[in-house]
DNA sequence: GAAATATACATGCATTTGCATCTATTTTGT
DNA sequence: ACAAAATAGATGCAAATGCATGTATATTTC
């Protein structure tokens, strides 16, 4: 019942079991070099990357796909770490605005070393630059063909 | 610094954002018909597969990929369900011997049509045939070459 | 064959996630 | 301009996860 082909079976599996250990082993690269998650540095780039003007959290729930409430949490738990902070915002007094500090500046930079050797060592050092292409082609299409723009 | 390529970059952010994507419509999709979680699922099929002999907790986290402790915590759940019964195991006194109940046959039987369907629309729908052998051959490359056999 | 080591599984405790709902403000419709 | 609806964000509570460690049995080593 339910045809679905071996290859659609194949890519699922493939898809679930694939990135789970990525995932698993980029954590444990950071986590042993004594960084915070994954996550704080997808939270910290992006607020780096808005630059001056800042980043509004239901930006950063668009950006990263996480509920709401998951923002919520995580921003509450880097800004106790004092890696980001949290300022009023001007034009919409619902909201607020969000800024990296030094310490946060400096995490992020210090990140980056141990998440690039991991991609390094599970990516690149697997697939050739067309494969990674391809690779990133397909996953576009099976996300539903276009979306906004992504970032690392 | 770190040189990594762009391709490299969009290969692991669209992995990333992919796998997130779709794992959670597949969940949605299953949570909205009233079933339980995929992880659920997972341990049932893998369960009846092994047949008669049945399937040991520890065989169960290789074949999932998941910490031994969550696979126990797992199996607490669907055993509270009355889905699957822990039956003492022979010849090593240590451990425990999983099989499906006859409600645990008959939740799998149901719970595929939906898992199946979501997949359709999610993959199947999006990818010819062609283009799914390769993406799940690109996939497991990248899971570091060669592993066990995998199952849906 | 006794002691050391390894394996199977469980569990207490802290952190994280999910869900539903709450408050405050902004936007819309009339 | 005001009521209704939508949006930004927080939060209480329950469930799930991670981590470290515990217990029991098996296996290895000397």
């Amino acid at each position: 019942m339910e045809q679905l082909t071996d290859a659609t079976i194949a890519a699922w599996t493939g898809l679930m079991r694939t990135s789970r250990v990525l995932l698993e082993r980029v954590e444990t690269a950071l986590k042993s070099a004594g960084f915070p998650p994954l996550s704080w540095y997808d939270v910290l780039l992006e607020i780096e990357m808005a630059g001056a003007e800042g980043l509004r959290p239901y930006e950063l729930t668009d950006k990263l796909l996480l509920p709401q409430y998951g923002t919520s949490r995580l921003l509450e738990r880097i800004v106790k770490a004092g890696l980001i902070e949290r300022v009023a915002c001007a034009e919409d007094r619902r909201g607020q605005v969000l800024r990296l500090t030094e310490a946060g500046r400096r995490m992020r930079r210090r990140m980056w070393p141990v998440y690039a050797r991991a991609l390094g060592a599970l990516v690149e050092d697997r697939l050739d630059e067309g494969e990674a292409r391809q690779l990133a082609a397909l996953l576009n299409r099976l996300r539903g063909g276009e979306q906004g723009p992504g970032d690392p």
